[in-house]
DNA sequence: CGTTAGCTTGAATACCTTCAAAGTAGGTGG
DNA sequence: CCACCTACTTTGAAGGTATTCAAGCTAACG
């Protein structure tokens, strides 16, 4: 029952991951422009484009790439059309902090327009497809199209609004309440993507999770592992089957294990959980 | 003059107009109007002004007084002309998250763009002058002045990696790490505004300063003590000096206190503990 | 089929928080 | 002017949460 959506799931990740040498098509068969308006689509901005006729170029990472590095001058935006990133900033000693992981729809390399240079790098996790967005003209554009100026300020903003939130995480949660905001933040973008919100593939290292979240790689495994034992989710490696949104969203802190392992409330809870779901 | 442009603009700014009988000297000299050029100025913006007959409305803040609030409908961007401010975010149980210390020349109220009202509520630490500057003014001017867009593409960017650097000391520092970063955050910003970088009094209490830095103020407090104890600033309340600024930059971690206090103890224990398990 | 990167789990410990109590400063009213 | 009140700060002691270190395990890749 766990098993075969799981592999159907991994099956996807593995097709993705390894193209053969011979196996390029996802690279020929990549959309090589978009208009515009395809751009606004993705960034979800309901500008009326009149004038329809710019082109942006989009490029094929494959896994391990770099799309931009700290210190690179900067010109261009960035705007996720498929595959997953994670963006990073390294700090004096070298370490890396994983400031977060474009997806569709997501811009990045914002962080360059201050000193005209990027202060991050984006790295692809899987195969990406990416639209290059040269910032001159971009901006140029706003400036006689009133409606992409407004969403160009407004995906700022966004950004900005978003790494507010990671602060309030950061500064005010538990482990277990982060893990599991991470997990529904997830669970809500693969559902907007059109894939399930309840069952999905983690594209990312425990490392880089506990990262992002301030936790060490260990900590999240046993945070996974705990929500795995009260049948919240159920988690194989990358695998994540999502049992119960609502109490995800609303977590704040587990009950100290010694209550949970042998409890029948909990027993009782999973149970209906699984029902639940079946 | 005063009142009508101000009461047209927030019902909380009433209280503006009906100072209190014997403090209202700060608010009678206060300057009432800025030019473009001299926003830019305030905002370290290298913007050629041509056409410098725009100009701004200032506005006064008593201690406590807040500019704007959750919720509420955005028009405006603020630029601190002088004193000091906390912009809070609140989360769904109630609880406060400090996001940052808007001081002079710093801009707040960008988080509002996206989902055109604000995220956040910014409240006054001290008396505060405040430049209203109305969104949609803003952003028509950048439309005939490249620099000036550049220049808030610039202030908006310039924020987000503000708001990163804060996760990523959240993320990755520990307790005394976070407290020295932060004194030397707030030196600089002194020295830069013209006042002493090493000696100043903090405009917020522990709890803010704890908040801000995902600590308790017990922590903040006794971070302080333990940088006071070893020589590197003296703490007395709100008043700081700062007799080691290098050392508070390259902070990583105290030394343990039992090897601070009594060196003798600390070897001789030290000491006992190797026989011990020898 | 061996190698490597990533994941899981256990045990010990460090760090920070929580709870508590006492001290300090500033403002207000008697 | 002093006493009181409140908000803020300091410090101690106990306890819990997350980290660190370590070992074994899984899965993918050549």
């Amino acid at each position: 029952m766990l098993t075969s959506p799981m592999t159907d799931l991994r099956s996807n990740t593995v097709s993705l991951a390894t193209p053969s040498p011979s196996g390029t098509s996802w690279q020929r068969q990549a959309k090589l422009w978009s208009s515009l308006k395809e751009v606004c689509d993705l960034l979800r901005i309901s500008a009326r484009i009149v004038n329809d006729d710019f082109q942006f170029q989009h490029m094929q990472f494959k896994a391990g790439q770099r799309i931009h590095t700290i210190g690179q001058p900067f010109d261009m935006l960035y705007i996720v059309n498929s595959g997953f990133l994670k963006t990073v900033m390294i700090d004096e000693l070298g370490n890396e902090q994983v400031l977060g992981f474009p997806m569709k729809g997501d811009m990045f390399g914002i962080d360059g327009i201050h000193r005209k240079q990027y202060s991050t790098e984006t790295v692809a996790l899987t195969n990406c497809d990416v639209i290059l967005v040269p910032f001159k003209t971009f901006s140029t554009l706003g400036r006689t199209h009133a409606e992409l100026e407004a969403a160009i300020y407004g995906v700022m903003s966004r950004e900005l609004v978003r790494e507010q939130a990671m602060v309030g995480t950061l500064g005010s949660l538990s482990a277990e309440a982060r893990v599991a905001r991470f997990l529904v933040f997830l669970s809500e973008r693969f559902a907007e993507m059109g894939y399930s919100g309840s069952q999905f593939n983690l594209r990312m290292t425990r490392q880089e999770i506990g990262n992002y979240l301030g936790l060490t790689l260990e900590t999240v495994s046993r945070t996974f592992s705990a929500f795995n034992a009260i049948g919240m989710i159920s988690v194989d490696q990358r695998a994540i089957m999502i049992h119960d949104l609502q109490s995800l969203r609303t977590l704040r802190r587990l009950p100290p294990s010694r209550l949970r392992n042998k409890t029948e409330a909990a027993k009782k809870r999973a149970a209906g959980q699984q029902m639940a779901v079946a």
